[in-house]
DNA sequence: TCCTTGGATCGATCAATGTCGAAACAGATT
DNA sequence: AATCTGTTTCGACATTGATCGATCCAAGGA
């Protein structure tokens, strides 16, 4: 059961958000997530494209296999992309509606006050 | 010096960026400063308002002084907030600059393709 | 000057994380 | 079935991180 993202507290941003000890609990697992140079350059050719092949994704970095497949998982963890297999080949496209959700967190802050 | 958070090249989101390895590792330190639930709150807290005093900070957790005062540095470090002490006490406000910068970074991840 | 109070820093401890190589697993090909 | 290739899982190890108590510093008040 991919669990609905049930978000819609992320109505007004940080500013607005008293931020309740469980929403920042989720939050703060997606903003780790994202919390690791090659995780966010994971994320950022992740979200480049429709889907990518991770054979595509390990070859940009120098590190073993098992250290991208395990940022990967961290990745899909907190709900921030999803992985689908066909074939020999495993592909990873982003959640769109997670990200959205932390920039809507991010974004008014300076915004209308 | 306020160093001045030249990251421009947040312009197009996550998508459209290839992101470097070194605007990787700079925005990877704010998302990491934002990936703990305490920070998480406290980012919240401060930026709920124009500033903050620590001392209103610090009765809305369960932790050490120190440790909200460690936190409060990650997040200082991170170039999120910024401090000011006048007389006694110490007053934190949100950088809404960098804020931002994160929000463009996650938000038309989904917009216009 | 000496205490008190608000905050930050330091040092120590324990848990969590990043990394690897080895092994396991899943499909495809022979 | 045997094997090869792409991906994940499984220990193991070194590093980082969260937390605390103790200490230090700055500003006020006796």
């Amino acid at each position: 059961m991919a669990r609905e993202l049930q978000i819609a507290d992320a109505c007004c941003g940080l500013a607005a958000t008293p931020l309740s000890e469980d929403d920042a609990e989720r939050f703060a697992v997606m903003f780790k997530a994202l919390g690791d140079p090659i995780r966010l350059r994971l994320a950022a050719l992740i979200a480049a494209q429709d889907e990518v092949c991770v054979c595509d994704l390990t070859p940009q970095f120098e590190l073993a296999d098992s250290t991208i497949s395990h940022h990967l998982k961290v990745l899909r963890d907190a709900g921030l992309v999803g992985s689908q297999r066909r074939g020999t080949w495993v592909y990873y496209r982003v959640h769109p509606d997670a990200l959205q959700a932390l920039g809507v967190l991010l974004q008014p802050v300076g915004g209308a006050d």
